[in-house]
RNA sequence: GGCCCGUUGGUCAAGUGGUUAAGACACCGCCCUUUCACGGCGGUAACAUGGGUUCAAAUCCCGUACGGGUCACCA
């Protein structure tokens, strides 16, 4: 017998039953793009809103695509972002192993199961080439179809190499139910005979999804919405098996808007378009992104948008899931971010902005936390903080005529006068705070009849040498000190003396 | 090209036969203000299109256009 029917059942009887279960079964081949981890949020959530599993599996049935580190990213990434998982190849669980390549002999059982029922057959047709160049897309019948049962077997038997591939019926048609898109229906006679296991013995995705997520148990099945137009073989294949087909949930693709087309296009490494890591590195936090892009393709109606990872988990509806495909938009997404960096207690901000201070003032000798206290409410993502406090490290050069300010009523001369007047009121304050500083500017603008602003533009030029910085005159003097106040106040009065 | 899917403002979207067609981002204006932000208030802007069905259609049906997916010994 060319396959084991004990085996089968053993491997059967592990089947869990009775709970939801849901798997993320990426591909070790690179890193992980958005549309990824939408699919793995997504599936993860399905599992958490309905109290079930949710599993790993690591597709690495291609060994030519294969990229070293990809499966670290994988784990790295999912952890990070809270999506924890229950079995996998890290920790096991009752339907192991949890890697294609551990499981390379389950799928030619099976495959020989479907030959066995007609369902399939072996091909020993070259390889066919790339049919792109051609624009022919049509493809006659495979002449192996025909083979004999004995005559496919004798050749085996002798060595040649061959593939198996799946026998679509040739009339009627299938039906198969999507969670997201409801009842499609296909004609048979569009079905190709797909391979099932290469001739290197692996499976091809097309057959190990079925058999693993059948052997795993899986009820939702979740993926991208390119696997759409299989999933008619695939019901063909539960159905020569005898097995219940899961609940298919196909998400649509996200894309990005292509900057020299200005079309819709669908996100890609290749073309540069940001992985979670690089958005990590840009400065945004995990828990932004990870609102971000649940919220892409999916709604929970209502108007509210921030949620936690934990709030989804309990809200998430598979009906709300979007058909349509969902352009990336930065845009929003920085908005999020800001959102989750002002919502941070000032403590933990202070030490996640701490880098990005040093990197743009340097050693400068200043209180970390209330630098930070002043770009919480100002910063979008952290990578723009550096250019924001890089005048604290050193005095930018910078034109008289930033002086000149319509709003303020400033000019250079009066400016002048002002910085003239305040150096010894600041010289001689007692205590240098917030406070006193703020005080004693107010005071002296009382003194000379003006408003408050035409005080502060002057200083706070002569301070921090830019029209724009977080904080105002005040808050920057105090942080720079007394001595390195002063000192800037008259480099300011001999450039425009 | 065949097949499949989709189409509400620039973007994300609510909406499931009767609404002044929400809300958010972005953009613009005003207020607040010590620059910039934050915050507050307001504004511009949408049902791809043509036919039906119906007293009534963004919502249902058909066609068209446009967009996406797929047609690998990749997943």
């Amino acid at each position: 017998m060319p396959y084991d029917i004990e085996w089968m059942r053993e491997m059967e009887s592990r089947i869990p039953h009775g709970e939801v279960r849901t798997r993320f079964a990426p591909s070790p081949t690179g890193y992980m793009h958005v549309g990824n981890l939408r699919t793995a949020l997504y599936t993860w959530l399905i599992a958490r809103s309905m109290g079930g599993k949710f599993i790993l599996r690591i597709e690495d049935t291609d060994q030519g695509r294969l990229v070293e580190g990809a499966v670290d990213v994988i784990y790295k990434t999912l952890e990070q972002c809270g999506l924890d998982h229950d079995e996998g190849p890290d920790v096991g669980g009752p339907v192991a192993p949890y890697v294609q390549t551990e499981r390379r002999g389950f799928y030619k059982e099976y495959a020989e199961l479907l030959i066995d029922r007609g369902a399939a057959y072996r091909c020993f047709c070259e390889k066919t080439e790339s049919q792109e160049d051609s624009g022919d897309f049509g493809r006659g019948p495979d002449p192996c179809r025909s083979l004999t049962r004995e005559e496919a077997d004798r050749r085996a038997a002798a060595g040649e190499p061959y593939v198996i591939r799946q026998r679509m019926p040739e009339e009627g048609s299938t039906t198969f139910h999507d969670a997201v898109y409801g009842d499609i229906t296909v004609k048979n006679s569009e079905l190709e005979d797909q391979i099932l296991i290469k001739s290197d013995g692996l499976p091809t995705y097309n057959f190990a999804n079925v058999i693993d997520d059948h052997l795993m148990g899986i009820t939702h099945v979740v993926r991208g919405a390119e696997y759409l137009s299989s999933a008619p073989k695939y019901n063909l294949l539960y159905r020569a098996f005898g097995w219940e087909v899961p609940t298919y949930v196909h998400c649509s693709s996200v894309m990005v808007t292509d900057s020299a087309t200005g079309n819709a296009r669908k996100m890609s490494k290749r073309h540069g378009d940001p992985s979670y890591e690089d958005l990590v590195a840009e400065g945004y936090l995990t828990p932004a992104i990870v609102n971000y892009v649940a919220l892409l393709g999916w709604s929970p109606g209502g108007e509210r948008e921030i949620y936690s990872l934990r709030e989804l988990a309990e809200i998430f509806d598979i009906s709300g899931v979007s058909k349509s495909p969902a352009v990336f938009d930065i845009n929003k997404l920085t908005y999020f971010n800001a959102e989750y960096i002002r919502a941070l207690p000032p403590e933990k901000f202070a030490k996640l902005s701490e880098p990005y201070i040093r990197k743009g003032a340097g050693e400068a000798k200043i209180d970390i936390a209330a630098v930070a206290a002043l770009l919480q409410p100002r910063t979008e993502k952290l990578s723009d903080i550096p250019e924001k406090v890089d005048f604290f490290g050193a005095l930018p050069e910078y034109p008289p005529e930033l002086f000149i300010h319509k709003k303020s009523k400033t000019d250079i001369p009066g400016s002048l006068a002002t910085l003239q007047k305040l150096r010894p009121i600041l010289e001689g304050l007692e205590v240098w705070d917030n406070e006193h500083i703020l005080a004693a500017l107010e005071g002296h603008a009382a003194a000379e009849g003006v408003k408050n602003a035409k005080v502060m533009w002057p200083l706070r030029i002569a301070l921090a040498g830019k029209a724009v910085t977080p904080g105002g005159a005040v808050e920057i003097a105090c942080i720079l000190g007394r001595a390195e106040s002063l000192r800037r106040i008259d480099i300011a009065i001999t450039k425009i003396s």
